[in-house]
RNA sequence: GGCGCCGUACCCAAGUGGUAAGGGAGCAGUCUGCAAAACUGCGAUGCAGCGGUUCGAACCCGCUCGGCGCCUCCA
């Protein structure tokens, strides 16, 4: 029975779908003007695992993801660029499908565009002012939150008190210093749509509501994003929303806390921030380890609250990384003893439980990872106990089944993915410190020679030179492992 | 000024009333030609501080200290 923190209610509800088995989910994607940071990775992951786990518990999931690619922001950009702002967003759309891809995020089932649903927008935004909660000025429609008793439900504030705070300048045309503009009229060589008020563009709230309510209906189950959008982007979508449609709107609102550097908040404007590319071109890994390393991290917190992002962080992930995947290698190698199968059963009984008690409470990846953690060291005893070749498979499969939930333990070998090709040299030495210059770097070739060799020599009694073959592998990053029956496995 | 979050061992991090998960690092041991991995053991008499409620509190209440976020575009 899964729990999730609700943030309209201020509490964990239990979670049941409008539909039985049906899961609806709606999330704030990307205003595509830039790099997507590690902020974007955690928020587009935390909303890929919850997608993932309803559809492990057996539910299916219409998921909606949307582009924001009309925007302030992007007209500034591409004026700057002097380019449209369709390069722009072009551009920037293909950057977070690649990035998101590396890291490996699904994509949703939806992801419509602002600028391609503009008649939907027009058309509640017409809804809105027949109701009388908007009104229009010189070619602007704005949103009357006087005339809306429930705004602010969401994020808990009051009006009174929002006034108070303020620190923008007020137009002094609205009625209200909170009302929202629905429409914006547009200036000339802005992006601009023909509408009853004149020729303009959307104002940032109305999409998300506009292309929920297009998917996913008027009601729906779960909408998420970055704590930061709860005001006032979400309580926006809900005054519009449900002022146009009179009908609850989005059942679940889930939130995920913000990436920090140094415990502060990672942003443009302090310029702490690192982008996800950076980070893959910095690594000395794969871009597939790199990826789980990032994932790990990542759920290594608890989704809602602060997570510090770290270059220790991160080789803290790859170091518990490698114990599964050392436990990985040695279940892939053959054994026909059968004394522990049966203990292996309760372990990974045992384990599933553990798991799904820490996903329904309220989506508890790091309780979870420790599940995980606990069905390793099990199996870590039993295979020294003795497991057959089919119990070595099945132990493999259960990571890999749990493991999909959070996209972990996927690869089929940990080590032989290293990058071998050299980085930039202004990029080495930052995110991952590499451990080995790219120059000396071997190919798997290489080194499966050196190991036979060093094998030869340890069957001479020849100690000095296979310990010779053994630094000089360490020295390129290579570990050998000696097995008892006189054979040898490596890994980076 | 309003609203909200956080403070758990050297580091990261679960736990929100029943007597401190897990990971990383470290130390010791077993195993090993040597290593590596694995396993075993050690490691917070205490969960920012001070009071209070309770048979019992890291968890509830109050106050204090410290860090942060939102109220403006922001995942």
């Amino acid at each position: 029975m899964l729990k999730l923190f609700n943030t309209l209610t201020g509490r964990q509800d239990v979670f049941e779908p409008i539909e039985p088995k049906h899961v609806r989910m709606y999330v704030c994607g990307v205003t595509v003007y830039d790099y997507c940071h590690i902020g974007h990775a955690r928020s587009a992951l935390v909303f890929d695992v919850l997608r993932r786990y309803l559809e492990y518990s057996g539910y299916a999931v219409t998921f909606v993801k949307n582009f924001t690619d009309v925007d302030d922001k992007i007209i500034k950009r591409a004026n700057e660029q002097g380019v449209s702002c369709e390069t722009v967003t072009q551009k920037f759309i293909q950057a977070y499908y690649d990035d998101m891809g590396k890291l490996g995020v699904r994509q949703a089932s939806v992801e419509p565009k602002a600028t391609e649903h503009m008649a939907e927008t027009i058309e509640l935004t017409n809804t809105l002012l027949r109701k009388g909660l908007a009104y229009q000025i010189e070619g602007d429609v704005y949103f009357d939150v006087a005339r809306y008793p429930e705004y602010g439900t969401l994020s808990k504030r009051k009006l009174e008190d929002l006034q108070a705070g303020a620190r923008v300048e007020v137009d002094e045309r609205k009625h209200h210093p909170m009302d929202f503009a629905l429409w914006k009229k547009s200036k000339p060589g802005e992006p601009s749509w023909s509408s009853p008020w004149g020729p303009g563009r959307p104002g940032w709230h109305i999409e998300c509501s506009a292309m929920s309510i297009r998917y996913l209906g008027e009601t729906f189950d779960i909408h998420g994003g970055g704590m930061d959008l709860i005001f006032p982007h979400h309580e926006n979508e809900i005054a519009q929303s449900c002022g146009a449609t009179s009908q609850h709107f989005a059942k679940y609102w889930v939130h995920n806390g913000f990436v920090q550097i140094n415990k502060e908040k990672m942003s443009k404007s302090l310029g702490n921030f690192f982008t996800i590319r950076e980070i893959f071109a910095k690594s000395e890994w794969s871009d597939a380890i790199t990826g789980e390393i990032l994932r790990y991290f990542l759920l290594s917190t608890h989704y809602h609250g602060p997570l510090d992002f770290s270059d220790q962080a991160l080789k803290e992930a790859k170091s518990a990384l490698n114990g599964f995947y050392d436990l990985f290698g040695r279940l892939a190698e053959s054994e026909d003893k059968t004394i522990a199968d049966p203990d292996l059963d309760l372990a990974i009984d045992r384990c599933q439980a553990g798991f799904r008690a820490a996903m329904d409470d309220d989506m508890n990846t790091p309780a979870a990872i420790a599940a995980l953690q606990g069905l390793r060291n099990d199996v870590n005893k039993l295979v020294g106990v003795g497991l057959s070749t089919e119990s070595r498979k099945l132990a493999r499969q259960v990571f890999r089944s749990l493991g999909t939930v959070m996209g972990l333990f996927q690869l089929e070998r940990w080590d032989f993915n290293v990058r071998i090709e050299p980085k930039p040299a202004d990029l080495v030495g930052t995110a991952f410190p590499p451990a080995v210059t790219a120059a000396k770097q071997m190919t798997p070739e290489e080194i499966d020679g050196k190991v036979a060799e060093r094998i030869e020599a340890k069957k001479r009694k020849d100690f000095k030179r296979a310990d010779e073959i053994r630094a000089e592998l360490k020295s390129s990053g290579i570990t050998v492992e000696d097995k008892p029956d006189g054979t040898s496995r490596w890994k980076r």
